[in-house]
DNA sequence: ACAGCTCGGGTAATCGATTACACGCGACCA
DNA sequence: TGGTCGCGTGTAATCGATTACCCGAGCTGT
């Protein structure tokens, strides 16, 4: 492979002129054509290995998620690395198969390749490494699941107003008996969605006890399945159930089917996170969505801020609710998608519960760990349009 | 940072002393404890770019995949991530959105890169830099998708047995006008998926017109939907649809979904690629699943052969069908999934047509572009049990 | 006791780029 | 006409590792 040496031969130049003449650090002309045609004709192109060790960039951002297999992610790392990829940068997934040890893993990997900074969705609670890296002044952000006491900017979904939107629909719809399937004990994620869907239950006279909450251990389907089971044996089994998961969910619904239960009719089911499938099981899901193309934009975002040295704030986005049949009538699913693109981004989603007191209006800094991670929404980007994102899938051009 | 030289200091020995150390290549009990507790004080990890300018060698291979959010890429690119991990390289995957171009993109940047290997599954038909790479020496392995023209070992499934039983499952059900929704035009794999299906069909006496193939133009849900829309406005629309992948059959479901229609009484529909939830869709889905994670692990395999110089050939692994109730009658979907792992694995599995003369036999090698790409099977992994992976989902340790 | 061999470890070249510094040449001004 | 300024370009240091080569000390054999 052709190296600059090559090229400045051919060109009758050095080195330096080359690298100049590349860089755009030197606008002449007369040299520069006979640069360019060698060029050319070598098919030169500069290592970035060697560029990287001179410059200490690289040009890449890491990006650790917590399955790949998880389409939550999926569709994070595709909008996290769209929007890297049009700011010049170039992105390195790693997945951590939602172990802890495997994350650390990548952490270090991707250190030791001098990636320009690092996204973090971690698995499990906050590892060592994580806080050391954190420490050593490694540009980093958290994306959607927040790590406890770890000084950093979390750019992650706001899900109040949709658990809010969901205690009125079960509410409306007489389930008084709910249960939650939440990651594993100890993430700040699963407490969180634990203590506001316990919270929006509270106005209307829910309770929440604690038999009714499983916790997985390994946030896939195994885990929801065995949750399921176990709530299913309950002598008063939940007549909701809300998994905050997809994964979960999947197994959740491996649990039910096995039984011969039918949903809604015996069980309603709610899902965090809506992806395409969701619409066409059986029955639809109703879902809980979170804006995950605007969360990995913003990350990424968040993440050049600390990258060129300034100071970057956590970004807080709204979940809704996307009701579907899964919790019984009436949500009758309005003549099913009619119209081509962007026909689920009509679904009802209602801002604030339509018909209930619900807590969702001053004391909105609930936890005290990190004193910028409140409503600040840094969402710098300047598209005024949320149309195609919510919409039914993520389409691609080249039609 | 810490580099070497710092360590070098502090261990009171010159850098080539602790380059020798940390790879081993001095196996001396003395100054190599004064060096090692000198890493570990100063908390020292080599950079990895500075290794990889004097090595030539990054320790990373790239994986190009056709689009990030499809589940059968997704599941495809954790199978390679493990498999290279456990072999010590890791991996950098680069998402194409089935774009050549963008594909184009990635190629270049993991050149640039210098990683040690590239997997490949093309969009598209094979673009200039795809075999400009190929030709340059670089070490590279297609998977799932062959190129024609492009000589260079593939990875992928074969799916003349599975579209077989295909085509005996319809004949049996009486469905006498199939359709397909293939991918664009000018794809191999488009083209087989067809030509192998249109064959399966024959023995049967059923045809397979030009009016029901329908070509999408972009592999994603919208494609599939306009194709559907096209069957379905025919005087004499088809009775059961084979979609190619996953994403197209999304599309094409919403389609039969709009219009009020219900499989498998007014249409019957197959997909290629099993994901999870096609379990829980109404109905569920009968399916062709290909052994993704062992494409997978077989790819890493191949390309390891390339990268340490010696020839590697072809892989050709059978995709089996998964008959479910999306045909209608009768799979009456055995008393759901009761044990918990492994229940899918259990499904009707047929290696062979039951009841036809299906042309399966004597001529295997229907292509004439790549010599050696035939039913080889190269896959070195001693792995004996091939229970796992074939399962319902694929779990991971942490419980 | 001395030649020769082994072996640990230091010196310095090297990978392929970027970039500070210096130099030469032409132009401009006094 | 001579000095200075500026511009374009070359020389060489540098990034942080690996590794060929060489040197010196200690051991062995005769």
């Amino acid at each position: 492979m052709a190296n600059i040496k090559d090229v400045a031969e051919r060109a009758g130049v050095s080195v330096a002129t080359v690298s100049r003449v590349l860089n755009g650090h030197s606008p002449v002309a007369a040299t520069r054509d006979r640069v360019l045609a060698a060029v050319a004709e070598l098919g030169y192109r500069p290592n970035s290995v060697a560029r990287a060790l001179r410059t200490a960039r690289t040009g890449a951002l890491g990006l650790l998620i917590g399955d790949l297999t998880n389409p939550f992610f999926t569709e994070l790392a595709d909008a996290v690395e769209d929007e890297a990829r049009s700011l010049g940068y170039s992105l390195v997934i790693g997945n951590a198969g939602e172990s802890p040890q495997q994350q650390d893993d990548h952490i270090r990997t991707l250190i030791d390749r001098r990636i320009d900074g690092l996204l973090v969705s971690s698995a499990g609670t906050g590892s060592p490494v994580l806080r050391e890296t954190a420490a050593a002044g490694t540009p980093l952000v958290l994306l959607d699941r927040a790590v406890d006491g770890l000084d950093v900017p979390c750019v992650r979904a706001d899900g109040r107003a949709a658990l809010a939107d969901l205690a009125a629909h079960f509410a409306a719809l007489g389930r008084r008996r709910p249960a939650i399937i939440v990651a594993p004990a100890g993430t700040r994620t699963g407490a969180d969605r634990l203590r506001f869907f316990r919270e929006a239950l509270r106005p209307y006279g829910i309770e929440l006890p604690d038999e009714r909450v499983g916790a997985t251990p390994d946030l896939q389907p195994t885990g929801g399945r065995r949750v399921m089971r176990g709530f299913l044996d309950l002598p008063e089994p939940p007549d909701a159930v809300l998994a905050t998961d997809n994964l979960m969910a999947l197994g959740a619904m491996d649990e039910i089917r096995a039984r011969g239960l039918r949903v809604p009719d015996d069980l309603a089911l709610v899902v965090y996170d809506d992806v395409p499938w969701f619409r066409h099981t059986d029955p639809p899901l109703t879902a809980i969505a979170q804006p995950t193309r605007e969360l990995g934009r913003a990350a990424v975002h968040t993440l050049l801020e600390r990258i060129e040295g300034r100071p970057a704030e956590s970004v807080l986005l709204p979940a809704r609710l996307v009701p579907r049949r899964s919790c019984g009538e009436p949500v009758p699913e309005h003549a099913p998608h009619t119209p081509e693109p962007a026909d689920e981004a009509r679904a009802p989603v209602r801002e604030h519960a339509p018909h209930a007191p619900v807590p969702t209006d001053a004391p909105r800094t609930t936890d005290g760990s990190n004193g910028s991670d409140t409503d600040t929404n840094t969402n710098t980007n300047t598209n005024s349009d949320t149309e195609s994102d919510t919409d039914t899938h993520n389409e691609r051009g080249s039609a």
